[in-house]
DNA sequence: GTCTATACAAAGATAGAC
DNA sequence: GTCTATCTTTGTATAGAC
């Protein structure tokens, strides 16, 4: 692990902060504290509260799409690999009481955001679904998965599924939920 | 409809705001506005934004509460019919893209919540996913739905997904995803 | 029950020294 | 690149007149 610099950190702190509390409840104080950096020192990195705030999605958002587009072209893993790798972010994230989705969390307060923060959220989910339609048109053409119905509309229905069942079961203390979850999403699936 | 008192006032207007923008994001002065009064008069009717929160959310919960208690004692309804009862509140609030479901909104920023407030949030989706069982209970014992698992792990998967389904649709600016999410959870259960 | 006035803390943001 | 100091606005909340 490289030593980070300030500007990585902030955004670590950020999303951690945002995904346990949301975005309006937190400040450039809570931030900078964990950091361990005064607050103006933010700003010399990120304009605004709604630039860092963009800067946090955009980066998750990447991290994501690069680790898909890793999967997908540079090996040849099994669909039903694949869609356990989808859904690992999920299992860890219900592990932590505390977090869940950045956009997740970020969606509850959606109109309250400002509008750059708001293209962002609206682009991780539909770049979400469009992943799982992926995983799932290529279980289908195996014949790895059996599933009635169009990939899209069982992708929304599961990408609805997942990110419902990790925000209830923060809510309910039911830290083995999310879990459950994602075998009975398998299971529909016919595995 | 009678005219409301100036406390109940304060209750649908505050509800409206946080399903709009959530808790953190909204203030006094907020509410006072759209109210029509000042601020220091939401305090002659609630002590904190912490109890006003709470009012709301246990006004909520004990409406939807009262409204199943009716259905299922008083009437003879077929399970089917109590189900369209029971999704009719997610699809009309698909059709406002401005509002989710008070307790969805609020769970994105579960953690920076009064613990009074987490608690009512909690009662909210336990009690959802208990009218939801008794709903498929009933369904099932008429051989009205065809569904295999137990009740509980449907009743949760239907919960989340319409919890997800409202939250991602106003996300994506895609009006039509609830009415089809809902659809999808009818036809799993045969209908 | 609602108002004006005010207290006090915290917010986002800027200026300028180091 | 980080700090101290400061500005301005807004937040929750209280006191007390009407």
């Amino acid at each position: 692990m490289v030593k980070q610099n300030t500007s990585e950190r902030i955004l670590d702190v950020t999303q951690e902060l945002i995904q346990s509390r949301g975005y309006s409840a937190i400040s450039f104080n809570d931030i900078a504290e964990k950091v361990g950096i005064k607050k103006p020192s933010i700003m010399h990195h990120y304009p605004s509260k709604a630039a860092l705030g963009v800067a946090v999605v955009d980066r998750y958002r990447k991290t994501f799409a690069a680790m898909f587009d890793n999967i997908l072209s540079e090996h040849k893993l099994p669909a039903k690999k694949i869609l356990d790798i989808y859904f690992s972010p999920y299992l860890n994230l219900s592990e932590n009481k505390e977090k869940v989705c950045l956009c997740g969390a970020l969606a509850g307060e959606y109109r309250a955001l400002p509008e750059e923060l708001r293209g962002e959220i609206t682009r991780f989910f539909d770049d979400s679904k469009k992943w799982l339609v992926t995983i799932l048109e290529l279980g289908k053409d195996a014949a790895e998965f059996g599933f009635d119905g169009e990939p899209e509309v069982v992708a929304s229905l599961m990408l609805d599924t997942l990110q419902g069942s990790l925000m209830i079961s923060r809510a309910t203390s039911n830290k083995n939920h999310v879990h459950e979850t994602i075998e009975s999403l398998k299971s529909e699936l016919g595995l």
